[in-house]
DNA sequence: TAGTATATGCAATTAGATTGCATTTGTCAA
DNA sequence: TTGACAAATGCAATCTAATTGCATATACTA
């Protein structure tokens, strides 16, 4: 399967939210666009390492704490412990969390957006994201 | 207003699940049935330490998860950094998160049941808990 | 009430994340 | 193309949440 995304793709995603291309931004927006389930920071910084970009951790944290604010990269917690992140472009999803092998599956087609609608009509509030996540056991952990 | 659980009822429900009745479990477990916000270990420690009941740290943590293991309370996880939890008995909603004043409201009435039931089926997996969260600006901090 | 399994306290440690400050680097204007 | 400057990074230290090992204390059963 080709790269959706390129080199290129991620500069200009940077320059139109006025940040730097660097060489770590670009890798992390690279693999956050490229992997299909939600990373956290050590998985990021392993992704840099085999991409031969060197970087501090320290750097990481802040890198993936500016795409938040620029809100290009979504946060999600699966009772972890930690974050874990995922590109806006692919974050129309839910997530299921096997609780015996801790794979991680994508859920889609939930309509929360309707219920959404109505609890903010209801209560006066605006809401601008939520997360929805499910645990249980998976099909192969059944057996 | 009535307490809803008196200290006799806490000991029960920790009998029931084969644990010893200590008083930082009891105090652990009038906190979480009392108050109206899922706590974080902090608020348990601060909570106990008014009631006079002498803990460590370590032992909130522990007692925490045991009671999680055997399922008299919830994990909930909403953007921080670290868990707060909720009484088993009042797990039956979800949550609003203010990201300005950070206030935590509760959502009722959301039948992500129904959607639950058709994901199971249509997945082939188990669903044994799900959380489901809001973020947005609360009324107050609108104007 | 004594014996025993269980729970707790204490000290040390780990992991995730943040901060301050000095240095480096990307970008834009000349 | 280059130089200037704001922005980004590296390094060291620090913080908070959470866990572990082991010795001691406590709740519960017989």
């Amino acid at each position: 399967m080709k790269d959706l995304k390129t080199k290129h793709d991620c500069k200009k995603e940077l320059r139109d939210v006025f940040l730097k291309s660097t060489p770590a931004r670009i890798g992390i927006l690279e693999a956050l666009e490229k992997t299909n389930k939600p990373l956290d920071v050590a998985s990021l910084i392993i992704y840099l390492k085999e991409k031969s970009i060197k970087v501090d951790n320290v750097t990481v944290f802040r890198i993936v704490n500016i795409l938040l604010e620029k809100g290009l990269i979504t946060p999600i917690q699966l009772g972890e412990g930690k974050f874990r992140y995922e590109h806006i472009s692919k974050s129309d999803h839910h997530h299921f969390i096997c609780e015996k092998c801790n794979k991680i599956e994508d859920i889609s087609n939930c309509n929360i957006d309707i219920l959404e609608k109505n609890i903010q009509k209801k209560k006066g509030i605006i809401i601008k994201r939520h997360s929805l996540e499910f645990f249980g056991i998976c099909q192969n952990c059944q057996n």
